[in-house]
DNA sequence: GGAGTGACTTTTT
DNA sequence: GAAAAAGCCACTC
């Protein structure tokens, strides 16, 4: 579980009101295993990791509203909003702004 | 220990 | 430019 583990660890970096994506924590851990990281904080969204904040490439949520299993994150979703993270038509404004990227 | 799986990303049609 | 397919790696069954 190392590998979750270092997900957990850089989901818990992005700083309120900000957001990243799955890309950019897999690049981070040197790593091509993307799926690995929505895996991650899919098995562990009870955690207190802000797995709301980790979106995919497009800069919008995934799977979050399709799936009914997960529909509690889309209470999460608006929780981002109130964060000051604008969606429009589940896509994020000034995504590139409000994207953290891991050094 | 092998096969199946997945909150993704990139490339190709 | 949208839709489909393939590639990826660690984890679970």
């Amino acid at each position: 579980m190392t590998f979750f583990n270092d997900v957990y660890g850089l989901c818990k970096q992005i700083p309120k009101g900000k957001v990243s994506t799955y890309g950019e924590l897999a690049r981070k851990l040197n790593t091509k295993a993307y799926r690995l990281v929505g895996q991650a904080l899919r098995n562990n969204f009870y955690v207190d990791v802000p797995c709301h904040r980790v979106l995919n490439s497009k800069g919008e949520l995934y799977g979050f509203k399709g799936s009914k299993d997960i529909e509690e994150l889309n209470e999460k979703k608006e929780l981002l909003e109130q964060e000051g993270i604008v969606f429009n038509n589940g896509k994020v404004l000034n995504f590139e702004k409000i994207l953290f990227k891991f050094k």
